[in-house]
Order: C-alpha cells, then structure tokens, then sequence
DNA sequence: GTGTTAGTACGTCGTTCATCGTACTAGGCT
DNA sequence: AGCCTAGTACGATGAACGACGTACTAACAC
C-alpha cells in the first residue's frame, strides 16, 4: 500500500498553514471537506482547475498539515485535520472558515 | 497633509487580508502594533529589512486593510484596525496573533 | 491478460512577490 | 535659507508559485 507523509501536529508552522489556507482553490476544498464531503475522492471536487493542477493543491494542504489523505484503492480518502490545527491554532480554522463562508 | 488610501470595511477581502497576515515580516509589524507599540513611527519598528522594503510591507497591510496610517508631520501614525477586521472576519485576528506568539 | 480509473512526476510557462539601492519629496527644526 | 528625518517612487533581480499538458504508475474490474 503506497503511503503519504504527514508532518506531526507540533510540526504544523503558521506560515505554511496561512499559505495553504490563502488560496482561493485551496479553501475552496477545505470548504467541502469541512461541509461533510469527506467521503469522496479528490478528482470529485468541484474545482475550476485541472487535474494535475488540483493535485498539487491537495498536496499543499496536506504538507502544511491541513488535511490528511490515506489511499482507499486508486482513490484517495481526505479529511480536514481540525483537532490538531484547533490544538496548535486554537480558533484558527474556524475563523478563516467562517470568513469563507462569506 | 498628505492622505493615504484605505478601504472601507466591507471592502475587505479575505483573500488579501490572509496574504497580509501570511508574511513573517508583515506577522512581525502586527504583533507589534497588536502589543501596544502604536505611537511609533514606521522606521522604529525592529524589522529584518532594508527601509523600502519595509515601506512596501506597511503599504501591503493599509491596502489589505489590516492597518490604518495617518501622517503625523513627516512620520505616519500605525494603528491596527482591530475593530473593522473583528466586524468583517470574526477571530481571525485574535487566532492569527495568538498563533504567533507561540 | 486488457482496460479503466485516480492520482503522480516532470518539465515549462508566466505571474506575482520580496528584496534591494538610488534618487526623490514633504515636513519640521535651527 | 539650509539641514535633517521619515517615507515614497522607481526599476531591477531572483525566487516562489499557480497553472498546464503529457507521460506514467497503482489498484481495481472484467
């Protein structure tokens, strides 16, 4: 089984979090994922870019420790890592969250 | 008396207001505003950057929204527009600044 | 096996951005 | 007037980033 890295939760770094988090398609996902779509592979969200491109961004969010991926067959299984981001960066997600939501 | 431009507070973005608050440099200008060093002009902030790098900085958070500047003779007067941010993006401030203190 | 599906690797392109130095302006002081 | 101080304008440079297409791999279904 092909695995992913994941940086531990007292790894997580406010810049590469506040980058992950700055771009538009990439709290667009974050978005879904928080909204319950959790239980669909990434080619499934509705992104405005292409597959490689959304790719890249799925890999964003999960080295900066926003989201966490394990394979399920070809597919890849997302889920948004809140405990942890709320435990280094109480309020945080929240926040840019709800200013999304906007 | 010269003037500088500000937007209004439902003219904020979240896209730029993360932009501003995602640079190490910029997080430094804030905290320090944040903690109470707000009678200081722009040039006595303890910054890591040559003068017109730092002009660019404080330009990049009165644009975003982050900061209001008024001139006080030939120095600008800094403040941070905590109340506007709270109106329009409810504890993203407190969260980012809590997060970088650590 | 073949085919299909989901995602990756890699290289490229264009844009944005942080940084700097130099030359400049506006306001205050003597 | 002359000088100093705080900040700006401008242009240059190099790095980072978002976007893409193509070619590839891994897992599943048949």
């Amino acid at each position: 089984m092909r695995t992913l890295d994941h940086p531990a939760t007292d790894e997580l770094e406010l810049d590469t979090v506040l980058a992950a988090l700055g771009d538009p398609v990439r709290r667009r996902i974050v978005l879904q994922l928080a909204d319950g779509h959790d239980e669909q592979a990434c080619i499934a969200f509705e992104l405005p870019v292409s597959k490689s491109t959304s790719t890249h961004h799925f890999r964003v969010l999960r080295t900066a420790g926003v989201i966490s991926q394990c394979y399920r067959g070809t597919a890849i299984h997302s889920t948004l890592r809140r405990d942890d981001l709320d435990e280094r960066f109480p309020g945080l997600l929240d926040a840019v969250l709800d200013a999304a939501r906007r």
